[in-house]
DNA sequence: ACAATGTCTATAATAATAGTAGACATATAA
DNA sequence: TTATATGTCTACTATTATTATAGACATTGT
């Protein structure tokens, strides 16, 4: 039941993003050299989410990406959906007509529990929250260092 | 994020052995035909659950398999877990050692909290319950019959 | 003894994952 | 207007995981 590395990824990217929100383009080469992510398979990440207007892209010297909204305004859930489709740890739960049994599974009812408990935690968190988080620890860091 | 078919065999066949807990051993053989799995993966599924002791098993003729424990008594983060590995949706939650930068990734911090949630889930779920709800499913089609 | 069970190990087909690569499109600045 | 710095699109490939199938074996009740 793991998250594959686009999602993940993506996920580290789209902090990385957050953390240089208001500013200039960022280039995919430099998200690529911070994130450890190659830059051919960095693209291919980023692209579905300027699909999804999630993020915004100018090509060109002086191009790259930005958050196409601010960083509280995009939930983490929106992020994972993008690569990895819906949130659920099977398909019957978002699309009951793929098993026949669907409607009397009990086990069905469980995976909808799941989802739904996952799903929770993904809406309910921003890439606001994960950059404060992320300057948080920073911050920490720097003051142990100082003891 | 799927879960496997393994895991999701795993679990209709426990629940299959949940209704019939208290009884003589159960074929395998029945179990698949009732579940529509086929009966050499189906061995493949069970086997580990054997090895982890929520089932025991007998062979040879009125052999089968059993529940080790009352079905209120097992949770479905154990049947998971042996089926699935550890549930978490990704490897360093449970295991920082295979990040560099595990101890610093808020991303980390994130699938952890996901990890919980799925965990809760799963963890607060026993055989009696998914039984008890079949049960009550049951019974829900049966008065619609008679209206 | 034999038939009915479960067990173990190997193999194979298919699909998903995780990338790599090349040709292309677009925008800026000299 | 041309060179260059960017992102975009599509195809390909290697590796691994999934989802089984199959054969030989071990055990036990009758």
């Amino acid at each position: 039941m793991k998250i594959s590395t686009r999602g993940r990824y993506a996920t580290r990217a789209m902090l990385d993003l957050a953390l240089h929100y208001g500013k200039t383009p960022i280039l995919l080469k430099d998200i690529s050299t911070r994130q450890a992510i190659s830059l051919r398979y960095l693209e291919q990440i980023i692209s579905p989410l300027v699909a999804a207007k999630i993020v915004v892209s100018t090509r060109g010297p002086r191009g790259g990406v930005m958050l196409a909204r601010p960083p509280r305004k995009i939930k983490l859930s929106e992020v994972i959906q993008v690569l990895e489709g819906p949130i659920s740890p099977v398909e019957c739960v978002e699309n009951p007509g793929i098993c026949t049994r669907a409607s009397s599974c009990v086990a069905r009812d469980v995976w909808t529990d799941l989802a739904r408990a996952m799903y929770g935690v993904l809406e309910s968190t921003t890439l606001q929250d994960l950059a404060e988080r992320q300057e948080k620890k920073r911050a920490g860091r720097e003051l142990q260092y100082n003891i």
